[in-house]
DNA sequence: GATGAATGAGCCTTCATTCAT
DNA sequence: GATGAATGAAGGCTCATTCAT
């Protein structure tokens, strides 16, 4: 059963009907792709009106904004947490932390990935999306060049860029969530993690080590 | 001037107006996204009539089905060009040129790339855009395997994954391309190469190895 | 005035908005011709918009089954009412009623008519016209035939074939109806129903005779 | 083998292109119906190209037109072969005649009935289409009226309308013929003639009689 | 606030017609 | 005369948006 069964569709707070109709389009654009979404089928989906999303966001395009945007500060929140906090032993538990959170996404953040590649797809073309989108990327390099900062500062190594490295890990995290949606047979969820811990392991052999497996 | 200002109608061989309606396309798709091509946009960037397109292609979907394929193709051809001819004098000038590969190609291509991430953002909901991006990147994989599993084994390397390393390589290509197309002033072309480079040389030492700057 | 001239939107019982695009796409077909129908005639004819007809029906297609349909099953209720019920002292009472029936339709049943033959005049090539048309034929000749039957016995004439009769009658008037359609000049109403009566007082003499005139 | 395999297609007479392209649109017809009748599928049927049948006839309409009037044409000279020529030693030997000609039309002949009803079912709503269909009802009423009528004084029947007789036959025949035509198996050609030849023996018992069966 | 029937602009597609070859 | 690639108007259909209830 998708629909949240209220039959007595009674008025609800603004915020209870937006988070519910964002939901129902990070599905909808999950199974039918952005090109595939519809008013229509978004509210459906949340097992509203037609008009309802109108009514809460203004217009198509503004629901989904809201949507990427959802998507993206909610990585965000989770990232942040984990680069900020100061709840981790080492340096290299926090790059540990990074990676468990990176590759430890449940079904629903597949769902997510899926609505971030959308997006990304058409960035390109739509000044919009690009703008968040980059933003995102801008301060998660932002951090973890910091953090990658730090693990060569203790390293020693005064050769490496970690914001060259910072950039490269980011880039590999979206190729692999990209190349894990589209063809999970080829590069498994596990596989993927183990290449990017293979790509820590040689850029911070003192921090990250290789599993023996 | 975009149009090829045919006036006077003139009828052309088969190949040569698929060709152009296919470039059309790739022009429509990075300007205004994939869900932004229409029949209209397409022909009237190629200078041509509305009912056109559907005379050559049998509708938009095989127009947007045989664009991803040129695209592919394309790439395939130039890739494969690279990991089984003969002509290099060692394994690591055939890593430097499937470098140089990867991150030299000109204003044209970037089109190209905005195509490829446009289909594979859709491709998770659509089994025939997954099928062909798919194969690509099984056939690619293979091949990239193979030439660092040569470079492993000539450096005497027995513990590290060829198979790893080319999904990581690839997933680092693509994710570099994607970060680049979206926000090149964060991720400008040469700093996607340099991390590329990194990943190499921290991976197979012997055969690349960094530059000075 | 033909629209309804709805200018406030109102929204209306799903069936008697498709009452309303039924009615207005017997006239179309009148008008215009099966080939002549367009969505764009039907629902300007109707004083609705473009969309609402593709909104109550799901294509042009099943609209004008509908209208088929909606043609055929109100005939077909009329007949029946006639040769099923049991409120006719005679049987020649009954078969008066028969003609009269098949000869007093008003000017709406004149386009009905129309909208019969447009869609008899397809039906060779399109299976769904031909089932539904067969359809309603053959229940008419099952009815005919029983009430011939019984008339021929009530006359004690052994030798014809009140199957034939029926087949016949139904003929008859199918081309009585269309050529009166075709060439109302030619063969006016009057002469289309004195040619059916003659027919039938050729051969139930005992039940029906020639008026004087 | 549908085409007419003209491999080496030099010029021809204006009639034979002209024929040719006629019988093409009759088998279309036919097969698709007058709606789905297209120039493309036309010239396909008669194995020439696509812009002939503008050359021969200036348009699609005028085509449809010289169709009509062939089929039109050819029946009537059938017809008016056996109602005007003296080849016949008695009226009934004519109205035999005449009962033959209507009920022995080969598969050939089924198409251009066919195309015959396609007319009618768009005739109301076209003058063009209907002059032509009502021309030919008038001509053959005229002539069957007048053999009618001989019948009728040969026989000294006082009473009977003549002009009503021809117009109930002309009706029936076709009636019968459209409802074999869209049931085949309600009405076989067995059964039509059948039940015309009964009219016939109904109103004219001196000339026409049943047959023992 | 919530509903969903109604609207109408925009799209893909078909196809009669044209015309350079 | 004959060809068939090219044209472009017209039609069916979708869907974001509106608004009376």
């Amino acid at each position: 059963m998708t629909k949240t069964a209220n039959k007595t569709r009674r008025a609800q707070p603004r915020e209870v009907r937006r988070e519910q109709l964002i939901q129902a389009t990070i599905k909808c654009i999950a199974r039918h792709g952005l090109s595939g979404v519809t008013m229509g089928r978004v509210t459906r989906e949340a097992g509203l009106s037609m008009g309802i999303a109108n009514l809460h966001f203004e217009s198509k395009e503004k629901l989904l904004l809201e949507t990427l945007k959802l998507v993206t500060e909610e990585y965000a929140a989770g990232q942040t947490e984990i680069l900020t906090s100061g709840d981790y032993p080492s340096t290299a538990a926090r790059i540990e932390a990074l990676l468990a959170f990176d590759f430890n996404q449940n079904v629903a953040d597949k769902n997510k990935l899926a609505v971030w590649f959308a997006f990304l797809g058409e960035a390109k073309s739509r000044p919009t999306y690009q703008r968040i989108c980059s933003r995102q990327d801008s301060l998660a390099e932002e951090k973890i060049t910091a953090l990658f900062q730090l693990a060569l500062d203790e390293a020693g190594d005064k050769k490496a860029d970690a914001g060259l490295l910072a950039a490269g890990y980011i880039a590999l995290v979206d190729g692999l969530w990209l190349n894990s949606l589209v063809d999970p047979r080829r590069l498994p969820w596990k596989k993927a993690l183990r290449a990017a811990r293979q790509f820590l392991a040689s850029a911070l052999p003192q921090h990250i080590s290789l599993p023996p497996g």
